[in-house]
Formats: C-alpha cells, sequence, structure tokens
DNA sequence: CTCTCCCT
C-alpha cells in the first residue's frame, strides 16, 4: 500500500539522522500518524532505544497502536504497544508506544531521562493543547540539561511553522501531501453577525441544509456551536424534511455511544442522512460517506477570566485552518461539496490559526506540574507560547491559598501529594482533605463526577450534586436500570465509577482519620473555597461568591432555598454566574470547617441611605458577611474617616455654606488671583474636597450625622486655615466693605476671575473723583451704579469719565423720575448723600 | 444557551 507520505520518508530519515528535531507538516490523509514512526524503528541513531509517540484522544492511540501493530503482523502489547489512561498494552518487546498526554507528562515527571527512549513524536501538534505544549517544553528541558541525544518529531496539519521551528534551534520542515478529493467551497453569506442568536444561526443553518440537499448528492455535515443549537436546527429540519425520508442525527460529545454511533455509521437502508455536528466532528470522530460540509463558521469555546478563576463560554467565529479542516471532512471519499455561511471579505477577517489553549485556560494544574519539574517561573523554560503571567500568577495565588505551593512557589508536602493524583489540583486537595476526614470514598465519588461529563441529560435538572451521587449509588447497588430510572445515563456513571475507582486506589491507607463527618457541600468547599455561595437577602436564586462575583440557580432549581452553597460548576456569564453543579452547605459547618479563614472586624463606614456613619462588628470569609452585629463604641478615626467618606459622595454642598462662609471663600479665592504667589490657600472644590483630612476633620470630632454637620460655623473654620498676619492682610487686601463719601460701608462682592463689584447709588458717590481700588490700589473695583430705587443704570471701572461724558445725560433723565432728589450740575464738588438731598 | 479533550 502506498499513501503519499512514503514520498518524503527518505527525506524524513536523512534530517532526522542529521538533526535534534525535524518537523513534519502534511494534510490529514497522508498517514503520517501510522507510516512514519514504523518507518523509523530501525533507525541507526535510535541505537535500539524505543519510539514514543503522542496522541491527543485515547481512541487514536489505540486505534494507531493497534493499525500499527497489524501491520508488523502483530498484536498491540508486542512490538508496538500503547498506554492510555485505565488500559495498556505494552511488553518488555515494546518499542514503539502510543501515549496520551497525561501518560506523557506522568512519564516526564517520573523519569526526567526519558531512559529507554531515543526518539518522542507529537503527533497532531497544531491542535496545540495546553499538556501538549508543556510535554514539547519539557522535552526541550530535557535535552538541553540531561539527554542531548534525545530526538524530537512534530507532526502537524496546517501549522504556523516559523515560530516552532526557531524555539527548535532552526529544526528543519519537511511537508508532504495529503490524499484527498479536491472540495469545491461555495459562499452563503448570510444575515449572520459577529455575534449571531442561536436561533439565527439554526435558521441560516436549516436554510442551507436544505439547499445542499437539493443541489448536491449524498449525506450531510453540517457544523454548529453547540448542542442547543443543534437542537433547534434539527426541530426546524424535521419539519421540512420529514416526508423525504431524510435522516437527522445530532452529534455531540454529551450524547451516550449508541447515539454517537447512529450519527457515525452510514443509514443500512441507504437513506440519506444530515449530521449536525459540534467541533467534536472536526477531529475526534470522523463520520463515514460525508460528500458535502455546512460550516456555520462559529464555535464555542471556554474563555478563562483570570480576575475570577471562572470560565466562559463564548460563541465565536472560528480560524481559516479550522474552516479548512472541516471543508476536509467533505473530501475523503471523493469530490465533495463545502457551503460557508460567510463571504469571502469576512473570511479575510478570520484568524489564520486558532489561539493555543495555554494562552486561554486555567493553568492551575500546569502551575503545579511544574512546581513538581522543580521550575516556579514559567521564564526558566522555553515555550511556543508562554503561559500568560496574570493566569499564571491566579493560578499560583490559588495554589498557594489552598496550601499547595510555598509563598515561594515551590511545592510544599500537600502540594506534592495533589500533583501526583489525576485530577485537577482543586480535586486533588479535597481528596487530601478527605482523608482527614475519613470521606475518602464519598470525595472520590466527588472527584471522579467533576472530572468527567455530567451523567444527567434532562433539560431541567437540578444543580444539586447529590442527585448525581443517588445515581452513582443507584447504578452500583442496582445496575443501568437504576440509574436510568433516576434520568442518568448509565455509560457516563460507568466512567465516573471507574475515575472513582482509580482514586480510590491511590488513595487507600494514606494518612489517619482526625476529624470526623464531612458533608458533600463541606468536601466541595475544600475545593472550591473561592465559590462559596451565600444566597442574596432579596434574591431569586441569586448568590454571592467568596471571590465577590455575583451566580445565580436556574429559576426552578430545588437548591434555591439554601442559604450556603458550595459551588463546584458555574459559567462565569457576563454580569452574573450560572450555577450548574452545587450542594448546600450547612452554616455550622461552614464555620467549624473554614474557621482558620473566618474573620472578625469593626467595620465602620458611609450609610448612604440614612445619611449617618454605621458602625458594625463583621464576621466574614472572604467577600462573604457571614454575621453583622451593631458596634457601640466604634473607634474614633474610622467614624471619622467614614463621616469624610460620606461628605465626598454627597459633596461640598453639604456643608453648612452661609453667605459669610461663601463671601470668604470668594475673597480668598479672588486674592489668589491677584496674587498667585502670595501663599494664600486653594480653597476650589477640589482641593477641599482633596483635603477634608487636613482643614475639616478637626472640627467633627464626635459627629456621626449629616444634619450635625449644620451646627459647623464653616466661616471661622476656612479663616482658620490663616495666621494672624494672613487675616490682617485679608481685610486690608480684600475687605469686605467699602466706605463711601455718603458715610455708608458698602458690601464689595467677590467672584473668582472677576474684578470685585461695589453697587451703590449714583448720589453716595459725590465728590470721588477716581473709582476705589483694592488690593493695594492694583485692582480698580467694578462699580454698578444704581437709581436711587437702586436700579442699575451704568456699569463703569471709570468714575471719573462717567462725571465727566455720561452722567450729564444720566441725571438728565433720572431728575424728570426722581424730582425730589439732589441732582447737582457738578458731581465732583457736591456733596454726596445716603438720603434724597444732603443735610443742610 | 453546558465547548471539547485528557491523566501512574
Amino acid at each position: 500500500m502506498s499513501l503519499p507520505i512514503h514520498a518524503i520518508l527518505p527525506q524524513l530519515r536523512a534530517q532526522l539522522a542529521r538533526q535534534r528535531a525535524v518537523m513534519l507538516s502534511a494534510p490529514p490523509g497522508s498517514g503520517k500518524t501510522t507510516v512514519v514512526p514504523v518507518a523509523l524503528l530501525a533507525e541507526e541513531w535510535l541505537a535500539g532505544q524505543s519510539i514514543l509517540l503522542l496522541e491527543p484522544r485515547r481512541i487514536a492511540a489505540k486505534l494507531a497502536a493497534g493499525f500499527m501493530a497489524r501491520q508488523l503482523g502483530e498484536e498491540p502489547g508486542q512490538r508496538v504497544g500503547y498506554r492510555v489512561r485505565f488500559e495498556s498494552r505494552v511488553s518488555s518487546a515494546t518499542r514503539l508506544e502510543v501515549v496520551t498526554e497525561g501518560v506523557l507528562t506522568r512519564r516526564l515527571q517520573d523519569d526526567p531521562e526519558l531512559t529507554g527512549v531515543g526518539l518522542v513524536i507529537f503527533d497532531e501538534f497544531h491542535e496545540r493543547s495546553l499538556q501538549a505544549d508543556l510535554a514539547l517544553t519539557l522535552c526541550l528541558d530535557v535535552i538541553s540539561a540531561l539527554r542531548d541525544d534525545l530526538k524530537i518529531l512534530v507532526m502537524s496539519a496546517t501549522l504556523d511553522t516559523g515560530p516552532l521551528s526557531r524555539l527548535l534551534h532552526d529544526a528543519p520542515v519537511l511537508r508532504g501531501e495529503g490524499e484527498s478529493h479536491p472540495v469545491a467551497v461555495e459562499y452563503l453569506p448570510g444575515r449572520l453577525g459577529p455575534q449571531p442568536l442561536p436561533r439565527e444561526l439554526a435558521g441560516e443553518v436549516a436554510t442551507a441544509v436544505v439547499r445542499a440537499l437539493r443541489e448536491q448528492p449524498g449525506d450531510i455535515l453540517a457544523f454548529l456551536p453547540g448542542a442547543f443549537e443543534i437542537r433547534l436546527t434539527a426541530e426546524l429540519l424535521r419539519g421540512a424534511l420529514a416526508p423525504e425520508g431524510v435522516l437527522v442525527h445530532p452529534l455531540y460529545g454529551d450524547l451516550n455511544l449508541a447515539a454517537q454511533g447512529a450519527a457515525i455509521e452510514p443509514d443500512p437502508q441507504g437513506r440519506r442522512r444530515v449530521i449536525l455536528a459540534t467541533p467534536i466532528a472536526e477531529t475526534s470522530l470522523t463520520i463515514e460517506g460525508i460528500s458535502t460540509v455546512v460550516d456555520s463558521g462559529f464555535k464555542r469555546q471556554p474563555q478563562f477570566d483570570p480576575n475570577s478563576g471562572l470560565s466562559r463560554l463564548t460563541t465565536q467565529r472560528i480560524s481559516r485552518a479550522s474552516a479548512t479542516q472541516r471543508c476536509g471532512r467533505a473530501g475523503r471519499l471523493g469530490p465533495g461539496h463545502c457551503y460557508r455561511l460567510w463571504s469571502l471579505g469576512e473570511e479575510q477577517g478570520l484568524r489564520p490559526f486558532d489561539p493555543p489553549e495555554i494562552l486561554n485556560a486555567d493553568l492551575c494544574q500546569l502551575v503545579l506540574d511544574l512546581a513538581l519539574w522543580g521550575v516556579t517561573a514559567p521564564e526558566g523554560l522555553r515555550w511556543l507560547d508562554p503561559p500568560p503571567a496574570g493566569h499564571f500568577s491566579q493560578a499560583r495565588e490559588l495554589l498557594q491559598g489552598l496550601d499547595a505551593l510555598e509563598s515561594q512557589g515551590g511545592l510544599t508536602p500537600l502540594g506534592r501529594m495533589v500533583a501526583e493524583l489525576p485530577v485537577h489540583p482543586r480535586l486533588g486537595l479535597m481528596l487530601a482533605h478527605a482523608q482527614e476526614h475519613g470521606a475518602v470514598a464519598l470525595a472520590c465519588d466527588l472527584a471522579a463526577l467533576l472530572s468527567e461529563r455530567d451523567p444527567l441529560k434532562s433539560r431541567d435538572r437540578s444543580a444539586d450534586i447529590e442527585e448525581r451521587l443517588h445515581a452513582l449509588a443507584a447504578l452500583r447497588a442496582h445496575g443501568p436500570a437504576a440509574a436510568r430510572s433516576l434520568d442518568a445515563d448509565p455509560e457516563a456513571c460507568r466512567r465516573i465509577l471507574q475515575t472513582s475507582s482509580q482514586l480510590g486506589r491511590l488513595l487507600t491507607s494514606r494518612g489517619r482519620v482526625k476529624e470526623k463527618g464531612i458533608s458533600v457541600g463541606g468536601l466541595l468547599s475544600l475545593a472550591f473555597p473561592d465559590r462559596i455561595a451565600q444566597r442574596r437577602p432579596a434574591g431569586q436564586g441569586q448568590y454571592k461568591l467568596s471571590n465577590g462575583h455575583g451566580a445565580r440557580l436556574a429559576a426552578h432549581d430545588p437548591l434555591n432555598g439554601c442559604e450556603y452553597l458550595a459551588v463546584a460548576e458555574l459559567d462565569a456569564g457576563k454580569a452574573e454566574g450560572r450555577i450548574f453543579l452545587a450542594a448546600p452547605l450547612a452554616r455550622e459547618e461552614l464555620f467549624a470547617l473554614w474557621k482558620g479563614k473566618i474573620r472578625k472586624e469593626e467595620k465602620v463606614y458611609w450609610d448612604e441611605e440614612s445619611g449617618t456613619v454605621k458602625a458594625v462588628c463583621l464576621t466574614s470569609l472572604a467577600d462573604l458577611t457571614l454575621e453583622s452585629a451593631p458596634q457601640p463604641k466604634p473607634d474614633q478615626e474610622k467614624l471619622l474617616s467614614a463621616l469624610l467618606a460620606g461628605i465626598r459622595t454627597q459633596g461640598l454642598a453639604v456643608l453648612p455654606w452661609t453667605e459669610q462662609a461663601q463671601a470668604l471663600r470668594s475673597r480668598l479665592e479672588s486674592l489668589r488671583d491677584w496674587e498667585p504667589d502670595a501663599g494664600w490657600p486653594d480653597l476650589s472644590d477640589g482641593q477641599l474636597l482633596a483635603t477634608l483630612e487636613e482643614w475639616l476633620a478637626p472640627w467633627l470630632t464626635g459627629l456621626n450625622r449629616l444634619e450635625q454637620l449644620k451646627k459647623l460655623d464653616l466661616a471661622a473654620i476656612l479663616a482658620s486655615r490663616l495666621d494672624w498676619r494672613q487675616q490682617q492682610e485679608l481685610e486690608r487686601a480684600a475687605p469686605t466693605h467699602l466706605q463711601v463719601p455718603s458715610g455708608s460701608r458698602i458690601r464689595l462682592r467677590y467672584a473668582p476671575g472677576q474684578p470685585p463689584v461695589l453697587a451703590v447709588r449714583l448720589q453716595e458717590l459725590f465728590g470721588l473723583t477716581e473709582t476705589p481700588r483694592i488690593c493695594h490700589g492694583r485692582i480698580p473695583v467694578t462699580l454698578h451704579l444704581l437709581s436711587p430705587a437702586q436700579r442699575p443704570i451704568q456699569i463703569t471701572s471709570d468714575l471719573a469719565g462717567f462725571w465727566q461724558g455720561a452722567y450729564h445725560a444720566v441725571k438728565k433723565e433720572l431728575k424728570g423720575r426722581y424730582p425730589k432728589h439732589y441732582w447737582p450740575d457738578d458731581p465732583l464738588t457736591a456733596q454726596a448723600t445716603a438720603r434724597a438731598k444732603p443735610r443742610s
């Protein structure tokens, strides 16, 4: 049998003989997975050592091993073997061992020299899983420190080869051909925006599928983002296609094996089929007999947020690499056709490749693996894409908080134990602590449940994890039918039990029971202390998490009545997370389990609603307030700063700004304008608010409510900011009043940025030749000249000019209106008066 | 409106 990959085998052999690392890029169907490893077994440089072949999935590992073994006329476990979780076929004769990712990481940790291994092959490296990236990084570390004879071969479909080649010290890149048939691509741009609603998306896909059925022969594979859109599309299609006898099969990971099998196998009666699939059909499952693909262009992906430590599922546009991969699914049998629900223009906007998982994942396990490797900072190793610093430190802080890591990043004894358990570190910690509580068996079931798919499938299932435990118990005691009667999938339950018993074997007889009794919720809280949830007082199914974030139960979930929950799984959501798995946590148990982390503190704070400062004694666990009691004798300093905080939120207007206080402030502000270098204090709003502690606080002793502020003498308080000399100078340079020739003392009005205003009846100024000035003669006042009835007549800052000019016209007019008043012809020599006429 | 895969 000849495959395209045979053409480049000689080149590959030659390069591997010379180089430490080689890359081989070839599309699906080239035969690289099964041809290359066997072909290299007899190489001289291998010197009798074995080859490790890394596959991303168990099923692929077993299939590849089986295929290669049979090519050699053997069964797996002889020269070719495999090792995946729960199952291995290897012997002393095994020279080629196909492993999955977790097994390789474990192997590296147990034997960093990779004794007896001469070559590690990374298959499907373009998938860029977190574990494959980590394994490559660790292998590079092995080569540079311990094994300069170890070789690496990275095989992939389309991959951005440049950065990887550089990481591998300019490894040569060989390119192979694939064996596939041409696929015609047709663009069907629709109405789908960047964030389509599930209904819109399902409608577009259903329309395209109907068209494909009309225009193309054979079975059709449509790619949708998730199970929800698949259900919607199936409903639309079943309505439209029922009479034509076309079969519609959903296909996604949560389906049981029988349903997946039905979607994968051709129909025995030869009826046409439409398979509606998630990205599971992109690489993990191959469907027989597909000649047409309909690609929605979207997929659902988790988005990790290091701020909350939570992931959120988001529906995103796929990459061009992903679109190519999906398209290729139509060309396995013969020429195919692919409908893309976007335009050529939109295609230019797609990312060329999917981002590697390491950029977007929870890094707890990676941080722990590195610590076990002896590395506390990622900078110490060489990465294709280094783990993001924020994600890394979030994971590190979480593990430090759980006592798995020292403050320097090294493993604690507890952390070492957890690092060796095949579960997420959170669950490993729960298992470790469960030993002290004598609850290992229960904890194993819980850890397994949370590591595998949810066994409950009904759409209105409760988030209560105890319902899953009941299903497991039913399966153990009475078999599959009992589990099914509880709405649980027996297959999923069996997988959980398998994981649980593996964990049980790893944990038995370690440690001694120190404490007795712990509930399911209690155990979960040990793994997820940041996700202890407290019901909000008024909320319906709304909770607050101990990490400060909000979360919500489905409306009719029976868990709704619980005051406290330990939440194991939730989607971060946009504003509020959705709780998918949780268990009730009794208040007494919460206090008992977490007494070491529960704090009591006095909190004095500003209560907006009542306009007062309140003082309480709080019992809290992280961001949750467990108890709150009034504090009769609050700390004076805290009281004061809470009151100041209240003033800050309300603004300066809550202070009693009497006319006098305002005038004082205006005078000082004006002076600051006129004499910027004279050291006058800054009394602007911003500055006053910023320096409340300095100028206002000393006057607030013993006060705790806003209304008490009304008693303050603000003018005196502001004046006290000036020393004695400044106060004298203020009176001289910016007086409150000016005396005019009539003898009256007239108030001066100050406004920042403007000259002072003297509003005075014209007749009181007779005899005054020049405009009055203040601020040591530098600032002329603006005169608002008034009629005897106090009506404004003229505004001027040039009194001499007024007397000479405009006065005579004004006089004439006013004389007519106020004949009893005194209107002299020569205002400069006339006697000023505050009355109608001067006293004679 | 619950993606997918994986672990001595």
